[in-house]
DNA sequence: CTTGACCCTGTACTGTGGTACGGAGTTTAG
DNA sequence: CTAAACTCCGTACCACAGTACAGGGTCAAG
């Protein structure tokens, strides 16, 4: 909960000054609250968390967008959640389907690795395509 | 190796066929040889794998550029690919690393799922940042 | 009480990954 | 043989995700 300027909470989660500013224009981070007429921005040291998963989210194929309503998934006991329920589910559903597609990745690329070895000549021809159609990877 | 024009491979790869031209301009796919001066492009079929394959890989958060990398990995029999084997296992790490925030994340969507119930109120409030870093997850 | 490092808002510019269109030529179905 | 449907190249345009100023204000050290 340490005070930080938007300069500090750019430095500790790897980003520049104004991208803390974009993303605060596209609501992905809230305004903090300024000390008002021509104060500085104050956060809170649990914003560092908030932007690290943005970057984080990015680097899987997220889109602003679709972080904003990962972020927006919020069981509240005070509220019936159904909506948020069903919005998680289909998520889940996107990532399990991701976690599926890189498993392959990985696995045509281990392929190419062991059909192409450090030194010496490689056993055969090997894409990443064709790692990927052989079947028999895994 | 069925002969494909550029709107069947688009078509079967749920593409436009703008975007087709624009990989060929990118360098992701080669420009077939036309029947010279005049005539159209000529796809064989496992082309549209290769665009399947480029599509897939965005959605995992891979650019173009990166795409181009991954394709032009190829363990060639009559070349020493050490330079191959160093870049297959520099992606295996990027990819590792993507797996291991997705599982992250997927559990932390399963922990929302079932504070969450369909009906009725939730347990406690819950938000993908907090399931994150409860590490008791998983 | 000034100087340098930081912050403010606002607007303009950049790179990536397409998408749309104009004005042609080609192919194929009737 | 003609008309529709498709293709060609080139250029312009678009959304997304930043990045870079300009022209100020603020704050803390010396």
């Amino acid at each position: 909960m340490s005070n930080l300027t938007i300069g500090h909470l750019a430095k500790k989660a790897s980003v520049g000054v104004e991208t803390i500013r974009f993303y605060e224009r596209k609501g992905l981070i809230q305004q903090p609250p300024k000390p008002s007429s021509g104060g500085y921005r104050s956060y809170s040291s649990a914003e560092v968390e908030r932007v690290r998963f943005i970057r984080s989210a990015q680097q899987l194929g997220f889109s602003l967008r679709e972080i904003d309503e990962l972020l927006s998934l919020e069981a509240d006991p005070d509220a019936d959640c159904q909506d948020v329920h069903a919005k998680a589910k289909h998520k889940l559903e996107e990532v399990e389907q991701k976690l599926k597609r890189l498993r392959a990745v990985r696995s045509a690329l281990k392929s190419i690795i062991t059909t192409c070895p450090k030194k010496g000549r490689a056993a055969g021809r090997c894409t990443i395509l064709q790692a990927l159609n052989t079947k028999n990877n895994r």
